[in-house]
DNA sequence: TTCGCTACCTATCATTGATAGGTTGACACG
DNA sequence: CGTGTCAACCTATCAATGATAGGTAGCGAA
């Protein structure tokens, strides 16, 4: 066994990985197939599955590395300095920022149908790396207000819909007359924040 | 010709959109297929396509159908007796209301991936359709506050992603801890209005 | 009766996700 | 060196799916 722990399989599935979210960015998450996906990487089709249990396992790992990242930004701009207002307006633009610009994984996590194909355990699993995220957003409400977890919660759940609710329309309908795309995202952002802190 | 205008061709069509949208709110949009749609009917599954172009085309046209129907609530929450403020909030909950219901309508319209297969006709068409939505709320908004229609269009829009946000959300993530329902509706919307007209 | 049209049908396609089972080449060991 | 093991890949094939081609039954009109 001169193979390291980190084996050109490990590479090979991150190689999958990464291929396969390049073309789901390009092309749309429903109009890649597995062919597609094992073309690009060199590999026939049936080789995907020595890596991945389905399709869907793909998309569920490459959306599990996306909450990842945006576990990050939303905790570098909860830990940022400035008053609660400002922090959360910063977490907003990295949320809003995030799902415009890894759309295809944002699409995997937060809007695409549930197949019949996703297992429990998969379900959990993106259900998880979901839930990291919120806390994030959660725990700013309740380190500034001195209340009760429900009515923080009903405050987190209404702010992140209002977030995604933009993200999610942007993408899906590219071709509606929007306004200004910045000026669009500061007013809303403005409005979620106010909204939060009155 | 005995054949009254709207002849069995126009029924069969109907009892087509009919069983589709009942098994697309049953399974999910992406879990019926063509041959489903067509035992539901009680024919073969090539017969569909004497009425319809594709199975795009079908939830197309459900689509449109919800659209009306959502317009419809719209409006008549628009013309209501009352503030601009208790007018808004009734559209508001019409929005959620209808979003939760007619689900399956509401993904289509809202929340699939655009197919390849989406030729530019279709998507005008959906396109129109939600527009008119749209324009009941700009309208709402133009109709209290004389300023300029950007500033209208801005709130207009950052409204209605806040309203989606919430029955995207609801929708896609049901396993999702969620508060009282009813009770995360009545202060989202509340929020959404206050920021509307203060 | 014969024509023609509508609304179906059967047969068949290419594409898709997925499985079964064989092959190859690098390494470990006698 | 020969031989066994094993990971990583291959070919062949499957069932399900959306879609098309082309035939046919039945009804009203001429």
């Amino acid at each position: 066994m001169t193979v390291p722990p980190t084996s050109r399989a490990e590479d090979r599935r991150e190689q999958i990985l990464d291929e396969a979210m390049r073309l789901f960015l390009e092309h749309g998450v429903q109009n890649v197939s597995t062919r597609d996906i094992a073309k690009a990487v060199g590999i026939r089709q049936p080789s995907l599955y020595a890596h991945f249990n389905s399709r869907d396992d793909i998309a569920i790992k490459l959306s599990e590395r996306a909450f990842a990242q945006l576990s990050e930004r939303m905790s570098a701009a909860a830990s940022s300095t400035g008053t609660p207002h400002e922090r959360l307006r910063s977490m907003g633009r990295q949320y809003v920022a995030f799902g415009l610009e890894q759309s295809a994984a944002y699409r995997i996590a937060f809007m695409l149908e549930r197949t019949t194909a996703h297992q429990p355990d998969q379900k959990e699993a993106i259900h998880e790396s979901g839930m990291r995220c919120f806390a994030i957003l959660h725990d700013l409400f309740k380190s500034v207000r001195n209340i009760d977890d429900l009515t923080t919660a009903v405050l987190a759940q209404s702010t992140w819909a209002s977030m995604h609710g933009l993200v999610a329309l942007l993408l899906s309908r590219p071709e509606f007359p929007w306004v200004e795309r910045e000026a669009l995202i500061a007013a809303h952002l403005e409005h979620v924040c106010r909204q939060a802190f009155d």
